[in-house]
DNA sequence: CGATTTACATATTTTGTATTTTGTAATATG
DNA sequence: CATATTACAAAATACAAAATATGTAAATCG
């Protein structure tokens, strides 16, 4: 008997990643986001019913392909970590590749920024869930940036400066903002915000207010 | 100084400002930012076609209306210079200044933000007179703080690192992402950004790519 | 019996049409 | 003659009816 672990999110089915490679294929077509259930079922030549014996509704399935593409989007920028050695380094391309990354898919198919803001503005766990992602790698890295010596801030300053840099690259990171700066080099714009807010960070600790600090 | 405004509307009869102001004052009470015309009209106990005496269509008179409140923030924002003397603490406050205020008007109703979004995307001339005014007077202490020896930055920096600048705080020059920002703090957290910044004008001026320099 | 489809009630989108609004030109007012 | 209004065609919007899609439960298939 195979192990059909029921975990908080069951694992797609192959017949689910058919689904969303259908979806998705369709959706690098279409004009808009607007997705239909039933014209995903007829390309796979099943019943429109079967679809939701995988997906709850159509908002899971349009979820569904968000959640691919963050999920990719991570694997992406954890690679782009071990091209590089100094913390500053890696911090500035994780976040960088996040944006080339998101900047190309916004770019491929007018579709996709829909489908991306659909899921933001709603919230989604899948959402949640690479916000947490993103904090918790740059969290790590500045943490060892800090053992190494490379980075003047303490630990306790690690999320302000982390609050401090999203903020600033809200630019590079929110859909519409991406979508927006299509025609600009926004890649290089980024990398340049970065530098700065990487700089501070090993040199300027000043800058970013620890909570509650007693004189030492 | 180096900025000045350009004018490029006669200025506005004592007729077309009370038709701007009754066109506000119904955006106020409206659930979006779908203004009318006629009603508008109505109010004033005019025929609508008169009031195309005074705008050329709808459109301009809703960017009467943007204009209007782009040319008062520009006010305040220079008026927030006055009350500070170093350069960084003017930058800061300009900026600052001018976040807060479009916060406050965007969340003064929810009409306003269609009207600014319509104007943003038309790529209206009243808002590129405002971005042109804002850098202008943003050069000018930059400018005035390299004179002071306050800035290390070179000359030739200022407009690199204004375009940085400009990227880093879009979260807080957008409509919509002023917007989306409503529940947060974001009139602190931007003064927080603007602080890595000005600091980096003062302290850093290597993170500012100056165009083309020879090698020493 | 599990996997899939058909059948169906509800919700959404589309379509065609009536109504309103916009913008302009001719007309009136003072 | 400057200012405003009425009259009107074109564009936009609102609305009702028809068509289509969604989501679920009962029926069918292998």
């Amino acid at each position: 008997m195979t192990s059909q672990s029921i975990s908080t999110r069951p694992p797609r089915t192959g017949e689910a990643i058919r689904i969303l490679d259908e979806a998705e294929r369709q959706i690098l077509t279409l004009p808009t986001g607007k997705l239909r259930v039933v014209d995903v079922a007829a390309a796979l030549e099943m019943s429109h019913a079967n679809v939701y014996r995988f997906f709850k509704n159509r908002d899971d399935l349009l979820d569904g392909l968000v959640d691919r593409w963050l999920k990719d989007g991570e694997a992406r920028a954890l690679a782009a970590i071990e091209m590089h050695n100094a913390s500053g380094d890696q911090l500035k391309h994780v976040l960088l590749s996040l944006h080339v990354q998101t900047r190309a898919k916004i770019a491929s198919a007018p579709g996709v920024i829909d489908i991306y803001l659909r899921a933001l503005n709603k919230r989604t766990q899948a959402v949640e869930h690479h916000r947490t992602f993103l904090i918790g790698i740059c969290a790590d890295i500045l943490s060892r940036g800090i053992r190494d010596g490379e980075f003047a801030i303490e630990t306790d300053q690690i999320i302000p400066a982390l609050a401090l840099i999203e903020s600033a690259t809200r630019k590079f990171t929110h859909p519409l903002l991406i979508s927006e700066g299509l025609p600009e080099d926004t890649p290089t714009e980024a990398e340049r915000v970065l530098g700065v807010f990487i700089e501070a960070v090993r040199s300027a600790p000043q800058l970013f207010s620890a909570p509650e600090r007693p004189t030492k």
